[in-house]
DNA sequence: ACATCAAATGAATGATCATTCATTCATTTA
DNA sequence: TAAATGAATGAATGATCATTCATTTGATGT
């Protein structure tokens, strides 16, 4: 019985704690998108992850640790994701917004299922503080690292009359518009398309650049 | 006990059917905004109307009704919204689209519980087909109405090369964008910078009406 | 081969919740 | 004023859920 449910998951006690912790981080992301946060139990985590009942109590304390941890889980692996991008687009400010924008639309941030999380936390970070924060300081560092790119474009190649600031929220925010779309309409659009349209707007404000 | 409560709010029984469901579905966004989805209760709704535990199934046969009929108002509240501010912004397509970016950052639409809630039902809408399809109506209709008016000013003030469809999604992501801002980090922003964010845009792409 | 021990289990527990329905109450009708 | 009506109540019910913990399991060291 609970044989079968092993055949899908990890050898049972080869794992270490931080493997077992991410074994079932990954699986209250695949409960959330699949189940929504309302519906996401322990007893659905559990059994995503192939394993007992319990287990989330005993590697996490309780299951609102665990949605934390996972949201943690979330902004950290799109803060490396960015980070990484950035090194390897080099020094170029075009090159750099470039990258910055590309990571919000491929792999590993840009999949459905993650969306799906990102969104079940917004809509519970007005009721919750710690979710709040944790989006808050993710996106602020995200948004800073823009406007800050932003700026070096705006002085490096000489345009007049921008305010890095504006162009930063807007960049962000047409981001954050298009991954409303890939939740909600997602046969209105796919990544490419959302890609095509923040990269439109940077042509529309540094044509020289990205026209 | 019962008297205290109803101290707050209608008087007991002279209300019709509609009020007391509107009052109900108010009472419902209140909810949402204060304790989150996951935690919005038959209870935490039936208290904050002033009326007794029974009266949500008596009104919406259940919990998930009530649900339902909620986001409902809010989807029909938002069109009415920016239908009526369409009329009044009369024939000019450069007024029209002044008036349907305006809406998004004015009450009734606006307000911080409303977001708080609109999230909140994204945030469950991978899982919950019923309220996918409300959202995506929802945004359908308002994109298409943003998508003819950029056409109109695109044709009728001679701007070459743009792509109204392409323009009409940035528009509405800057708006949801901003959004997210006002909901996440509400410090960090507000309702008539947003708008002016949104503007910036349409400044970059229609310099000729909106500068 | 055996003992040790942390990891994992899953049945049991108590709390919370949506829903039901017999009863109460205010209004309308006669 | 009395009877009839149906809106509203709230205690009771059963279902679901997070958490606990006594027991089992399997890896490790001797």
């Amino acid at each position: 019985m609970a044989q079968t449910a092993r055949r899908t998951s990890a050898p049972r006690r080869t794992a270490s704690k931080e493997e077992r912790q991410k074994q079932l981080i990954l699986a209250t992301i695949r409960s959330v998108a699949k189940h929504g946060l309302s519906d996401t139990t322990t007893a659905t985590v559990s059994r995503e992850a192939g394993l007992s009942q319990g287990i989330i109590n005993l590697h996490f304390r309780s299951k609102d640790r665990l949605l934390v941890e996972t949201l943690r889980h979330l902004a950290e692996e799109y803060r490396l994701t960015w980070e990484k991008a950035l090194e390897r687009a080099g020094t170029d400010p075009a090159d750099r917004l470039r990258a910055l924008v590309g990571v919000d639309f491929e792999p590993p941030v840009c999949e459905r299922r993650k969306l799906a999380v990102w969104f079940a936390f917004w809509g519970e970070s007005k009721s919750r503080p710690t979710y709040r924060k944790i989006c808050a300081d993710s996106d602020g560092a995200y948004r800073r690292e823009i406007v800050q790119v932003c700026e070096e474009l705006i002085q490096g190649r000489g345009y007049e009359g921008l305010d890095a600031e504006t162009i930063g929220a807007c960049v962000s925010a047409i981001s954050a518009g298009c991954w409303l779309d890939l939740h909600v309409r997602p046969r209105s659009i796919d990544r490419e398309r959302a890609r095509r349209i923040c990269m439109s707007y940077l042509a529309s404000v540094f044509p020289r650049d990205f026209a």
